[in-house]
DNA sequence: ATCTACTGCAATCAAACGGTTGCGTTCGCG
DNA sequence: CGCGAACGCAACCGTTTGATTGCAGTAGAT
């Protein structure tokens, strides 16, 4: 019984596909922020801030916080953590398997 | 003094965000193959497969293996290895702000 | 109640990307 | 030695993407 939905690691590649979300998420790793603010400490400009963020949110690395008028965002580190361990397990399978052919090829040597 | 080269998560996470380099990934992960054998069992021509591997190999996520005239490709699991790595410590330093955040609030209260 | 600041939506644009087709080249096999 | 299989390069096409600008809406602060 796998949880219900087995994470999908495309989107969130892709979402951390772009160095400008990344600026975006190194800030937030630091403290929340809005897109306006982010934008004024950033070279581009709150709409397109404004989209990553949606972006982000929307596969679940940044979560929005009403605060009044305005909506500041934080950074969430249990979906870059999943995302880890599944890449973790899918390359240990892999190297898994070069180990067995190295294992079947030390056999054959030793016959 | 940082590990010599500092791995760059965006080269990576853009060659996984990418459905087609997924599959052939799982390929790969199964067996050794190379681009025209890629290309008998996935729905794209063998050039598409080509430049995806070129793509997989320029960021160290397999490997070529020159086996007579062809060129076979080999999945590795050591840079996904290291990629979950760095995500994974950089999520626990978003969240373990958050703890930091929590435990003034809780201090907070206990005044 | 008004004014202001912050968010959301739409249209637009250039660049990047995934994919295809066609051609040239190389190298192993018979 | 020649045939054929497999790779690489280049041009081209449609779509997606990151970014901009402009405008409309909405909800706090005064």
């Amino acid at each position: 019984m796998t949880p219900p939905t087995e994470l999908d690691p495309v989107p969130l590649c892709a979402a951390l596909a772009d160095a400008t979300r990344w600026e975006i998420l190194a800030v937030l790793g630091d403290r929340d922020a809005s897109a306006s603010e982010l934008a004024e400490e950033l070279p581009v400009s709150r709409q397109a801030i404004a989209k990553h963020l949606q972006q982000l949110a929307a596969v679940g690395l940044v979560e929005p916080i009403r605060a009044g008028r305005a909506i500041r965002y934080r950074a969430l580190g249990a979906r870059l953590g999943q995302l880890a361990s599944r890449l973790e397990t899918i390359g240990r399978g892999w190297d898994a398997r070069l180990s067995r052919l190295k294992d079947v090829a030390e056999a054959l040597d030793q016959d």
